[in-house]
DNA sequence: GGAATTAAAATTGTCGACAATCGACATAGG
DNA sequence: CCTATGTCGATTGTCGACAATTTTAATTCC
């Protein structure tokens, strides 16, 4: 009667360190190509080999880390050549998903996205890029996670990932926390007016927002 | 000094075995739905469970098996429901594929692509379906390999796999191969005069011709 | 001193065994 | 008869050990 997954989720051990490591890999406890050593992992982590191997195979997946046969998993290195790449193909999804959960999104949602956009705000004014990161991650995600095409979710899961933790890796960003809110703040609004040609305008927006002002130092400031 | 990677580059047992299981799926020697079981995976390629385990991540990676945890993993179900998912996301990054690979398309690719065309011509004619199949991935595959986004690329592949198992799957194909072959040979044209809207075009028709004309039986026939 | 060889250490690939968990069946109790 | 509980076999999760390979260090030879 009370057998359901008791709180605590019976996952995997390889899940769970994946999961740490990911965490790591946000704070920089581990940097950008660096090897990551199966027997040392073994032995933090208290665990058998084979399972920091699944750990690994996961993180791979997500395309954090990399492996070569034989010669090592190493945390990937995203340059900026990278970062392109990676807003080319965000942008892309995003614009079809946004517009594709205009359909979707109810009441409910819109309420939902809003105590983010609540949240940030506060993180803004507080200067809290790393949290700011995460809420940023929430909202779009959640926005794509309504366009019902669980194929383009995966991937946008997985290409936002990387993003974030590019951004995590940064010293510096070129652009305010608030304005970096305000974005989203006008995201918002051009959804709830499910106007589609703005939101796809204000996302390409966004994404260059992210490439041109927050990343790179632009002479026009 | 003759070390390097001499012809077969030796590779991890793994992704052989994922390899060769990707086939049985696409020959249906396994069919959807069924579960693996590692122990009888393990006997009949005569090695560990270790390293059954690993291939399956691969292909778990490639969305062909899904696996739950303490539940086994199963050969994924693609429904027509999964196929438009595919479709809709195939059509959003090859479109976009396509264009940029303009840009880098040179003569000795167009060479190429022609003797893939060359050779779906004759297998058309003979009436074989599935060597058909495996021409039509190279020729997209070979295109989208153009497009200069390593992410693009890598998204394609398993897309492009997912199709390709579930045209495998199908007992019955409502058009002619010959139609199918005509599908690329215009395609190609396209591509020789580098006309951008023409070849966004194409593309639109050609997966909406899959979709529609190849899996649905269709009234107007 | 430096390039080529060889030896040693470190690391990944693969294996087989045991532990934990799941599913099906049997059994007991109402 | 139906439901709950216990048991057993099947299957996955995790482990530690050995083999194969790569990397590093030491040695030899020019």
């Amino acid at each position: 009667m009370m057998n359901e997954d008791s709180i605590i989720a019976k996952r995997p051990l390889g899940e769970l360190i994946a999961e740490h490591l990911k965490q790591d890999i946000y704070n920089q406890k581990v940097k950008f190509g660096e090897r990551l050593i199966e027997a040392d992992l073994a032995e933090n982590f208290d665990v058998s080999r084979s399972t920091i191997r699944e750990a690994l195979k996961i993180l791979e997946q997500e395309e954090l880390v990399t492996s070569k046969a034989r010669k090592g998993t190493f945390v990937s290195e995203f340059t900026e050549r990278d970062l392109d790449e990676m807003n080319e193909l965000r942008l892309m999804i995003e614009a079809k998903a946004f517009v594709k959960a205009l359909k979707n999104l109810e009441e409910p949602h819109y309420q939902d996205l809003q105590s983010i956009i609540d949240e940030m705000k506060e993180e803004a004014e507080n200067g809290n890029w790393n949290a700011l990161f995460d809420l940023d991650m929430q909202f779009h995600q959640y926005v794509v996670n309504m366009c019902g095409n669980s194929r383009i979710i995966k991937i946008y899961e997985s290409i936002s990932v990387q993003i974030r933790v590019y951004l995590a890796h940064l010293d510096q960003y070129y652009s305010s926390p608030v304005s970096f809110y305000r974005e989203h703040k006008e995201l918002m609004e051009a959804l709830l007016h499910k106007d589609t040609v703005s939101v796809e305008r204000k996302i390409k927006n966004h994404i260059s927002f992210v490439e041109e002002k927050l990343v790179r130092k632009t002479d026009s400031e």
